[in-house]
DNA sequence: GTAAAAACTTTGCGGGCGTAAAAATTTACG
DNA sequence: CGTAAATTTTTACGCCCGCAAAGTTTTTAC
């Protein structure tokens, strides 16, 4: 039936039979009116299509239904991956999701911060570039906006934080390591600008001293997220230079790994735990690039399917409550050893 | 100093010694006032900040800033890649990027369109699933948005396609692999999703018979986004079942030659094309991964910065000439050859 | 210096919806 | 069946800005 043209909601509560105010409070949570009048609302709602102006109803709202994601580096698989389970989390939820990449840059997270602003989103889910990130601006933005931090690890901020367990999993996979051959050195960007890299480093050298090994590290240059670029050059670099202190190395993440295999390759370093084999490198977060390295590689995984759940969880809270948190909760998922060939 | 909240347009007026519909026509494009006008305008911006309510543009506007931008699959760093530059682009041209992704999925993609339409974007850059999508509904959304696709060619759809030369790029490499060895099989998903896939294959085809060869196709199994598994698994089966028909293998992308080179590492073969190697791989696309792949990987690039500039040139020029074209403009652009180790 | 053009101001309307308060209706329950 | 509670209707206002028309001022061109 080529029905009437619905142009506003004061139209489509006409043809419902129900008054504008009601349909307003319909469409804003449907469980609010009562059974049958949201069974008359739904059936004109499907011979007529009507959807309510979203700039009308942002505007008038108290809160908007939008939640921004923002991510440090979306065309890292990983992020890309949370960010979709967060979006499908927030969805599920009744809100509509934001996404913003930072790119990795400085200026480009401040700018997502003040894009996000203009929106006056409900709530914020935020990975943080880390070292990189201006401490001043995020706080500033925490406090206007229910912010819930994930993966990068900045002290204090937001309302809460969830991510990985890093000292734990650090420790796993040294022990493995340390237990299956020769002791791990340390494979790192010597200025990471994730913080989740120095508690590596840092949980590296405690368990290394913990077992009675002398910890290395091997500190390569690079302050942009190639990390496979910087672990490839860096690694030729320090094959050729003959400073590999083990034969045993253990990157800081599984992207610096794969780089680093690269350049094992290229220097015709036969890579893996098997006879014949003069290197073992393993990773960190089971990225998804990682089981399709040669070989692949032994590493220990990020729960991000329980990270991002555990982050949205927490948001709701806070805007449903309509009252921030005094404490700041901070959750750190566990992650799990795979054992591959590389290692 | 603790300067006098703006709330609104009409207050900011006020301070600024500018009438509101002056203010109005200045946020709508700085270009349009007087010089001495705006230089007042930006003066009370230092001073005082306000930001005009989004949404109250928007509601308003015939035409919203917004620009959507659409991804069959973004937790792939080509498309992730390529959103970026779009994204920039359309910062640049003083709009506002909406990136959505459709994780490989016809519904998603659909969702998408329903939500992209409900914001009312002045125009749309999309990269279609390709057989998987709903024509109907992508033509539907085309009949009431300005859409340029790019990337995925689906024949008369949008206002404009821009993509990659697939003809020429795969004769590129057909003629390479067959001047510098064996002539090549082509590696291949059965029923791929996307149509650059079917280009590819059937220039494989006619560029071998014109060079005098038999062309090979082996086709694997899988229906997913997840092409690193498909060639892997592919890969498997067909090394241990002997089917190579050549040494040396084009593979229909990058990613599932990533996934080949992983079969062949584990089933023993050397790759490359030097003394010693049992097999040859060669890509497509020049993905971002694909120079960390061991061996690197021989391949033929897309020029996605062209892509990514040109598909943004032409939606500015349909939303600001306020028509549609009559024409369907298709441009294709070159790719270039990537000589690596792999092949 | 003058006329025309351009830019601005004033005034006023409209968009589509949230929300509040009081009145009317429906439902629940004994 | 009657009453209280829950829900809906009616009425009205407000949000913040785009846009248009008419009148005024400033700039440009000759």
């Amino acid at each position: 039936m080529a029905s009437r043209k619905i142009r506003n909601m004061e139209e489509f509560a006409e043809v419902s039979g129900i008054s504008r105010p009601t349909v307003s409070k319909y469409f804003n949570d449907p469980e609010s009116v009562r059974k049958s009048t949201r069974a008359r609302i739904e059936e004109a709602l499907e011979t007529y299509d009507y959807r309510p102006n979203i700039y009308a109803m942002n505007q008038n709202r108290r809160l908007t239904k939008n939640i921004g994601i923002v991510v440090p580096y979306l065309a890292d698989p990983f992020f890309a991956e949370i960010a979709r389970v967060i979006e499908n989390h927030v969805i599920e939820a009744g809100y509509r999701p934001i996404l913003l990449s930072s790119h990795g840059d400085t200026t480009q997270e401040i700018e997502n911060l003040d894009s996000l602003r203009t929106i006056r989103p409900a709530g914020v889910l935020m990975a943080p570039l880390g070292r990189a990130s201006d401490r001043t601006a995020l706080e500033d933005f925490c406090k206007s906006v229910p912010t819930i931090m994930f993966d990068s690890y900045i002290s204090g901020l937001g309302d809460a934080f969830v991510g990985h367990d890093n000292e734990l999993s650090t420790e796993l996979i040294c022990d493995y390591l340390c237990r299956s051959g020769e002791p791990p050195a340390f494979f790192e960007m010597r200025t990471p600008t994730n913080p989740n890299a120095y508690r590596r480093r840092n949980t590296y050298v405690s368990t290394m001293e913990k077992l009675g090994h002398d910890p290395h590290l091997i500190q390569v240059e690079g302050d942009d997220w190639e990390f496979e670029r910087i672990g490839m050059e860096g690694g030729m670099k320090v094959i050729s230079e003959h400073n590999l202190p083990s034969n045993t190395i253990l990157c800081s993440n599984d992207r610096l790994a794969i780089g680093l295999l690269a350049a094992a390759y290229q220097k015709g370093l036969r890579v893996g735990h098997g006879a014949g084999c003069a290197l073992r490198i393993a990773g960190h977060d089971n990225h998804p690039w990682s089981q399709f390295a040669c070989p692949p590689l032994t590493t220990v995984s990020q729960d991000y399917s329980a990270i991002a759940a555990r982050s949205v969880e927490l948001l709701m809270g806070v805007i449903e409550s309509g009252e921030r948190p005094e404490s700041h909760e901070e959750i750190f998922f566990e992650g799990k050893l795979f054992m591959r060939e590389s290692a």
